[in-house]
DNA sequence: CCAATAGTGTCTGTGAGACAGTATAAG
DNA sequence: CTTATACTGTCTCACAGACACTATTGG
């Protein structure tokens, strides 16, 4: 039977790194979606929010804190990305999920127990395809703010019932390139470094957004080009001008016959991505 | 002593795979810079060229073959980027060198040893920086050809004695996004699946040229505008027009008093990159 | 003078930013 | 009629692409 910890540090006094290997792999996944937050004026349309899925950790180390899911490489039989996705297979019981490589953070001290090096991959749904619930521990955060001054980033997470408060310093490794270093500086956290790897990943769906068109990962099939906006929006953090974003979007999309009424407004146009 | 085997199935038929680790993590570097080729006519500019550092194996797996510098983590005491800048050193025996992690390769059969995920790394030189010599088993190779045709990239590598031909196909992973699955289809290969690591590193090199300066970790402290115009189409592969570049560039670098005469034509004005 | 590169002036077309205006549903 | 969003027309400004032109050296 498994003995009960107090404290941390309990925990690892008692703790035999034999146990483990002397190294461990671990896919963690920052699986990100867009949430509608409900309107009091039926003329308003809800306003959306990027919403992220985070675990509560049952045991030592970093027991009762908020992590992203993730699970260990099993060498022998899978390939990191396999490993992620039979994670998110776990979480949401949704198998075709885009899924991408984000990057390897392995600093020391990671992990307490032992040395874990962890491949981080973004993936991305659309909410409206979740139908069975997912693990007891796992829960949906809304990120009510994101703001960056003076080379910090603050980000506050809203699961409905408890606030999370992060704060990363972020500063350029190298006056050459584009690369940051990221240090989580907040008096709350995540486990781990995934302060960090929350981050990273919301910067690299930031950037990604002008030059590909994984947004629609997290679209359901038709959508109003209101809608497809507000999204754009909400990850870009700022208001675009219609005309502009409607070039932009022009040619990703194909306008349907349906129409998206009852809102009190002017209908809308349903539309869809045009896949190559 | 060390047994001596004659092919690779007799080694693997001997290897004990509990003298490795279950799980090995290397950090593999493709290390780049920008080399000269001579002209005969007097009055013309040397021709440039990306070159990349390639070693012979020594040993079994992929005896004799051509693969990138890396090394094995060493999981008690260094992170990657450490183990990385480890390898380096012993290479080129130079310090302060860029370095960019790539992509983490983890494809079950990489090596035929055991389980070895590698963390690769791409590195950029000014060649000139280069006094000491390389270890034996290493070589310069310059990327004589890069060409893309039907999704399939053809790579040509000469190190002056040795010619290596690649082939890799390159198809999209996902329609919404820019990313590549990469399968080397050559005859000639290097060794493990360092082809495709080539190919994704001098991608992510031309990618990056737009945006950021990475460029100037290739140059030179002093060099004119000619060279610095050259290199930027040897990376991608096309011509620019000259009024175009400099206005691209106008801010990054900063004119100089020195000139560079003796060329047999104009003497160009030297410049040097403006840090921020 | 010739060959080759250095360096500049300027036209043009594309496309993003900006603003203003028209359209249409629900209540 | 009001409110809120849907959707379009068009002006302007910045800037990349393109071409033409001048400048300057070694031989």
């Amino acid at each position: 039977m498994k003995k009960e910890y107090k404290t941390e540090e309990e925990f690892l006094k008692d703790y035999d790194p034999k146990e483990f290997d002397q190294l461990s792999i671990t896919a963690d996944i920052l699986l990100v979606s867009v949430s509608d937050q409900e309107q009091t004026n039926y003329r308003k349309t809800s306003k959306k929010m990027m919403s992220i899925l985070l675990v509560k950790r049952n045991d030592f180390p970093y027991k009762g804190k908020w992590c992203l899911p993730g699970g260990f490489l099993n060498p022998k039989t899978e390939t990191l990305e396999e490993c992620a996705r039979r994670v998110l297979k776990n979480e949401t019981n949704l198998s075709h999920i885009y899924l991408e490589q984000l990057y390897t953070f392995d600093g020391l001290d990671r992990d307490p127990r032992t040395r874990v090096v962890s491949t981080a991959y973004v993936a991305l749904i659309d909410k409206n395809q979740l139908t069975e619930m997912i693990n007891e521990n796992a829960s949906w955060f809304d990120i009510v703010l994101i703001e960056e001054k003076d080379g910090i980033v603050d980000i506050t997470l809203d699961n409905g019932s408890e606030l999370i408060r992060l704060s990363i310093r972020k500063e350029l490794k190298e006056e050459t390139t584009d690369r940051y270093l990221f240090t989580d500086i907040g008096k709350e956290s995540l486990a781990f470094d995934h302060s960090v790897v929350l981050l990273s990943g919301l910067e690299r769906i930031r950037n990604k957004l002008n030059y590909t068109d994984i947004v629609f990962n997290m679209m359901p099939e038709y959508f109003t080009l209101g809608e497809l906006q507000q999204v754009y929006e909400v990850i870009l953090g700022k208001k675009l001008l219609d005309p502009a974003f409607r070039r932009i979007i022009a040619d990703k999309v194909e306008k349907t016959n349906k129409m998206k009424t009852g809102e009190g407004h002017r209908p809308s146009a349903l539309f869809r991505y045009r896949r190559k």
